[in-house]
RNA sequence: GGUGCCAUAGCUCAGUUGGUAGAGCAACGGACUGAAAAUCCGUGUGUCCCUGGUUCGAUUCCAGGUGGCACCA
């Protein structure tokens, strides 16, 4: 029997260190579920685990693309699912560590075979949006996927571009894609969830932003500054301070963003788990129970 | 010590000619399938400082108290 125990919860929480320890007691890996964290040209906004974390336990999915690649969870699932075919080869146990939650699902329960996009076609789509609006995009999807229509939020100008982009391309449906069906998976997962109080997560977010800060941060911003229209660059920590450099707001108003912004990912990172029946929560600092809790549900099976 | 001004949501403040109140920010809830640290939707959460008085009814008017600020001593 192979188990892939997920550690999962929201940002700042203490993912990393439970992570490492459930590793180290189990004598096994680490596979990353941060979509951020792959990107080899960020580290301090990241939050990537230290050189002696790394060191300690063998990661995975750290700093292994490059911030140039598309990348998105329908890859990071194919990737992933092939390394732990590797690493279940030679473990039982897999730690799958990180907060977030798409690519985590894809994981867990896969994501429906949908063909990859044109970036041209993504970029003209874009395009209309900026020019023509989004209820002329909304107008033709209505004509090419009436069902999907029906049950899309039309106000998200996201999920109906991508749509659009599928009919387009495949001239099929969006939805004659959209199977929602879990893929089946040989190994057991046992998905938990670390959190605390609320008042403590956001005290824990403030003072790993301020520690970002300390550690040159806004250097590392800088320094990637003149890619910010890179999707890898749309994330919290870089594009408060790209404001900055653009003269928008001020330093100080940027670190504050960045502590509103993450505090705000963390709450969207709980409404996704809370509402996962699988999640088994557990407090940051207590992970012998959470060892403990993994050990009785492999007797189990 | 005296005089004046102020006290309403977590913060900054509106407002109620007396019928228990609303903006911005913060916060909170939700959706989610190739952008997911993305994208989008929704929600006022309140001893109107305290104690009396007037009144059918006081957060609003009156008196006293408390706290803050300013000025005069």
């Amino acid at each position: 029997m192979k188990f892939l125990i997920v550690i999962t919860g929201p940002t700042a929480v203490g993912k990393t260190a439970a992570a490492l320890e459930t590793a180290m007691h189990f004598q096994t890996e680490i596979v990353s579920a941060d979509s951020r964290q792959i990107y080899r040209e960020l580290s301090i906004g990241t939050a990537v685990p230290s050189a002696a974390e790394l060191e300690a336990v063998k990661h995975h999915f750290i700093h292994t693309h490059s911030i140039f690649d598309t990348y998105n969870a329908s890859r990071y699932e194919s990737e992933a699912v092939k390394l732990l075919d590797n690493l279940f080869k030679k473990q039982d146990i897999v730690v799958l560590t990180g907060g977030s939650m798409l690519y985590i699902d894809a994981i867990c329960k896969g994501i429906d075979d949908i063909p990859d996009i044109d970036p041209e076609l993504r970029k003209n789509l874009k395009e209309r949006l900026e020019t023509d609006g989004l209820e002329s995009l909304r107008l033709q999807l209505k004509k090419l996927d009436p069902e999907y229509y029906s049950e899309v939020d039309l106000k998200n100008p996201a999920r109906i571009v991508h749509a659009l982009e599928v009919c387009i391309m495949t001239g099929k449906t969006y939805s004659s894609f959209r199977k929602a069906e879990p893929k089946k998976r040989y190994f057991s997962i046992l998905k938990t969830a670390l959190n605390c109080d609320r008042a403590e997560l956001h005290s824990r977010i403030n003072a790993r932003v301020d520690e970002m800060v300390n550690n040159g941060l806004e250097q590392e911003a800088r320094s990637v500054f003149h890619l910010r229209h890179l999707n890898s660059l749309n994330t919290v920590g870089y594009r408060e301070f790209f404001s900055y450099f653009e003269g928008k707001n001020s330093r100080e108003e940027a670190i504050e963003l960045i502590k509103r912004n993450t505090r705000r990912y963390a709450r969207k990172q709980l409404t996704w788990f809370r509402n996962d029946p699988q999640v088994t929560w557990f407090e940051p600092g207590d992970t012998n129970r959470l060892i403990k809790f993994i050990e009785s549900k492999m007797a189990e099976k």
